[in-house]
DNA sequence: AAAGATACTTACTTACCAGTAAGTATACAA
DNA sequence: TTGTATACTTACTGGTAAGTAAGTATCTTT
């Protein structure tokens, strides 16, 4: 990926979680480039693609970051993931989950697809991480792994939304729970 | 409250929590209405007037269900809020903070401040509800309560907008978790 | 050196959006 | 009956949005 396309996307990602991804516009990408909105169509034809390449840019970056964790024990693991969330909190930016879902409907097909694809993708590994923890007496929970994993994902993502609006202590009073919570 | 206000505001929240704040648009009121735009400008001057008649609209019907409810026991009460959640999420809703909190730095301050009011309102009575039922043997859990409460909304808000991306199973699947994990 | 691909810019179109100014119909009150 | 408030419509502005067509500079390949 070209230099130029790396930094347009760099930037979505930013507007998306900050501003939301019907509340940007190419100019809040061009201006701060110093390049012309023609430039990043260019690139991206419609704003769907680059929503599209935001996407499947955060799905590859999550990808690696599991990979590197594959053999830490299940609940190191998971504390990699909440720091993850953490990281992304504290500079005001939500998760991409959070800030796509509620426009989902006003999404074309290929990037609601494309939006299905990321969460099924997160909420496989966290069951898979879950399930692994239970067998090998790191975890203590009741019920599915599915379930818990659900239970997990949606205090996360919406943990850092609330955060903007109750206030920063809202994630790490959320994030200690489900760890504490989990503990054999 | 006159007839056409009262439909505006009625419309407006449910473009809200389909479409997202900034999605929507006076047309897709005035056009359903048959009216012009302009008659939604003249009893709401600019969008966020618009915007604080829908929270102030949830905030009250908000604590008109809690009251109707005084004198459950609170497990039942919880029950009745999770209800209230499945209604929306049944309808193709989302919660209003779950559809706000990502376009809140878009908001002008007085909107913002709405947005806290109305989160600082749900998140207390929820505290309050599972305090009352812990001291009375209701529920069962560790931790402070405003910790758990913020677990729960974040469960609640979440699986409402998760439902839309990944099927309606995982708001049921999280409400009924949450309810039996506060079991005694 | 010519041809073609890449990565843009310039200049534009079409469409929509929030918001406003001025006019109109209706109802009720003095 | 005249006046005034309410609840709109008509007709518009200024701004911004996504998207495009045509042209240009630069580098690479033949």
């Amino acid at each position: 990926m070209s230099d130029t396309k790396d930094k347009i996307v760099t930037l979505a990602d930013h507007l998306v979680r900050t501003k939301g991804f019907n509340a940007f516009s190419y100019k809040d990408i061009a201006d701060p480039m110093e390049i012309k909105n023609a430039a990043i169509h260019y690139h991206f034809p419609a704003k769907a693609d680059l929503g599209i390449c935001v996407i499947d840019n955060e799905i590859d970056k999550f990808r690696e970051s599991v990979e590197k964790w594959r053999k830490l024990p299940e609940d190191k693991q998971l504390t990699k993931l909440v720091e993850v969330f953490h990281r992304h909190g504290t500079n005001g930016f939500i998760c991409l989950m959070g800030s796509l879902a509620p426009d989902f409907e006003t999404f074309t097909d290929p990037m609601k697809a494309k939006v299905q694809e990321m969460g099924n993708v997160i909420v496989s590994w966290i069951t898979g991480c879950l399930e692994n923890g239970r067998a090998g007496k790191r975890f203590h929970f009741e019920g599915e792994a599915y379930d818990r994993a659900l239970l997990i994902i949606t205090n996360l993502q919406s943990s850092l939304i609330l955060s903007r609006v109750l206030g920063p202590s809202v994630f790490n009073r959320v994030s200690n729970r489900i760890l504490k919570d989990l503990k054999p």
